[in-house]
DNA sequence: CCTAACTGTGTCCATCGGAAGCAGTTCTAT
DNA sequence: ATAGAACTGCTTCCGATGGACACAGTTAGG
């Protein structure tokens, strides 16, 4: 598992190249032909074979812009993220911290195949700290330690990309295929034996639609509120860490 | 993406041949075989080849026992996960709920390739409908929707899932595969772009070791005791939905 | 018995990621 | 101006992968 290719390919400012011909490709033209394959077929489907076959060139040719495939993908996966908004509003902490968490869903709905690409370790990109970067922002100050803001992130994107996993559908036709669905069908005919289950599903059958993203957002929210209070989002309350800047 | 082959693999109450040679393998024999592999060497080192191998036999006998290497893959992972704890303590409901999510733990941490093999549209196994009915059994009657309990146990489950995710080192040596120090890494010469990221990080540096797991829990099951309050874990509270049983 | 069912195996194939070396092109140093 | 270094895209080749298919040997039920 060498991660320095990754490291340097996300992160390295190219020197460029000042002698031969020009290069006819770019890493973000790479990139974007491979997301479009995954986003059409899923990332199996993606091969350099394939992403070069796109381009109208060879698979070795992708080799002079990419170390390898892992690289490929991570680059795929940084960029299909995108950039984190701008503004989370004007609301406070809480709602800001709820607008960075509904904001990272459409990405990984659009590209579902970025949960798959960013399992296990990996090298963080440039978009990807963005996106941290923006979260910790707003917990600048609210008086929890560094390691706790980093642990609010992780329950607040972790539970998006659960939602986004279980959204994830086959578009090509069967909704069958959806997670909820399949253990619906596991369990319609088991249910004896999985009686919470049975009853946990025959009720939300029945009710509203896709709240899970929501409800999940408002329980951590509201335990993060328990925890640090309602402190004004700009001012640090006291006691906090005078390290921090 | 065919799930009929895991759904019947996993869930399939396999009606025994009646002629022909004893089978020289199990199901799980195979299984167990895969895992170890997969401990040792990760997910990628799992090839029908090496498991035959590794069980004296030649890769397409593997053939006449699973339909193909991602079903194998299915059971490997339902099989790791393991059943869940029998008695989940004493205490009330979210003591219970806490001791489901911490026993999710080990499971991910011995077999860390789990997260990778369970990303994405799968079906789900035994085991994993146990775990699930366990913790649903702890939120029956706490005045919760059937969806809404859904949603519970995937926050917990989310946030265990992404601390063992993070925790996931590589085991042959360099700890520098870590979420974390790769962050640092990347942060260390770039931190002025990234303020939040480097005082959080400066902050966690110096701090305590491994709060995440229980820092996350306590968010959740704090926000769920703000939501359903402290009712008492075997009586349903007043205006609970009567359909459920 | 003898045939149907089942086993494990050997052979074959397309595809995958990647190494190595090639000829052509362009910039730089002389 | 020119030689060589640097760079491009390409061809060829390789081992490993998942899997289709047909085969001979083995067992049990009619």
């Amino acid at each position: 598992m060498d991660l320095t290719g990754s490291l340097e390919l996300l992160w390295g400012d190219r020197p460029g190249p000042r002698r031969g011909p020009k290069p006819a490709l770019t890493h973000e033209l790479i990139a974007r032909t491979g997301i479009a394959i995954a986003d059409a077929e899923g990332l199996a489907a993606v091969s350099m074979q394939r992403v070069a076959a796109d381009l109208g060139f060879t698979k070795m040719s992708l080799y002079r812009y990419v170390p390898g495939k892992s690289e490929l993908v991570a680059l795929m996966a940084d960029l299909a993220m995108g950039t984190p908004p701008a503004d989370l509003g004007e609301g406070d902490r809480f709602a800001r911290l709820r607008a960075w968490a509904l904001g990272l869903l459409p990405g990984f709905v659009r590209h579902p195949w970025v949960l798959e690409a960013t399992t296990g370790p990996r090298v963080i990109g440039p978009n990807e700290l963005a996106w941290m970067e923006a979260a910790l922002a707003v917990l600048d100050g609210a008086g929890l330690g560094g390691a706790e803001r980093m642990d609010v992130l992780a329950v607040l994107a972790g539970h998006v990309r659960n939602i986004a996993q279980q959204a994830a559908t086959a578009p090509g036709g069967d909704a069958g295929t959806q997670f909820g669905a399949i253990v619906a069908e596991v369990v319609r005919e088991r249910g004896d034996r999985y009686p919470a289950v049975r009853a946990a599903l025959a009720e939300a059958a029945g009710g509203g639609e896709d709240e899970a993203l929501g409800f999940g957002l408002d329980l951590i929210l509201d335990g993060l509120r328990a925890r640090i209070g309602d402190a004004s989002p700009t001012r640090a309350r006291p006691g906090a860490d005078p390290t921090q800047s």
